[in-house]
DNA sequence: CTCCAACCTGGAGCGCACTCCAGGTCAAGC
DNA sequence: GCTTGACCTGGAGTGCGCTCCAGGTTGGAG
């Protein structure tokens, strides 16, 4: 089971077809492969890298980082170090985002409840 | 109290001076009181508004939208309800923000433990 | 063999939210 | 009164992450 057509590769991640030859362009995604007349055919780690970057996208990691992620991958094992860093660096930043989230979730809430309590429009006005 | 200078707003309110003409350019905030010569000086309302801002900017909020709110505040009590009706409407999208965030934590989390495992880069390589 | 939907490329364009700039004005301290 | 740093304006520029386009090619169905 591997070999996916563009169209099938974009559906499965979540991603245009423009966002993956985009990412493909900019060395994100490693060469893809081709068929004899140069369409793309995706393989299942390909589908696996575009889960991961799914998720780093989603939780706020700028593109350069995920490519220094994706290259640092590339060149071998002995790289595992640095990428559990950067991912554990990330990690910490997520939290950090949550945290901020979630106070201004509060906040909001907060500010709603004047609305339900029928005290006009808040503070703030 | 009342009576901030620009570059007081900008460090009460975490935006920076560009930023503040910015909003009121657009029509975000509403128009800044000046002194004779037509510099701004914010008053504790404005200070009001720009926390607001940031609570929905930092929840993704796009600015159209803070500036449809600001702008039904404008037009008086009669619009509270549709007031209220918008924040509930970005709360909801908020939570669906945090359920995700919180799935591609735990995500990137799991694979930060293959790391510390020293089970190799994990899956998708 | 023909058709046509899906695919290809390089490059331009877009939407967002600022950010910076030039060239000038204001106002508080000496 | 002079200096100087903070401030003003309109408008251009930036960075990010795509998204769209023209013009051409591919490949599976019938």
């Amino acid at each position: 089971m591997n070999g996916y057509a563009p169209s099938e590769a974009a559906r499965r991640s979540g991603f245009s077809l423009d966002t993956l030859r985009y990412y493909e362009k900019i060395g994100l995604l490693a060469d893809v492969d081709r068929t004899a007349g140069g369409q793309r055919v995706f393989t299942d780690d390909d589908l696996g890298w575009l889960v991961l970057f799914r998720c780093l996208r989603d939780t706020g990691m700028p593109i350069a980082q995920m490519r220094r992620y994706a290259q640092l991958a590339r060149e071998g094992e002995h790289t595992a170090d640095e990428r559990r860093d950067l991912l554990r660096h990330h990690a910490a930043r997520v939290e950090e985002q949550m945290r901020l989230l979630q106070r201004q979730y509060d906040h909001l809430r907060e500010k709603i409840r004047f609305y339900e309590r029928q005290l006009g429009p808040a503070p703030q006005e």
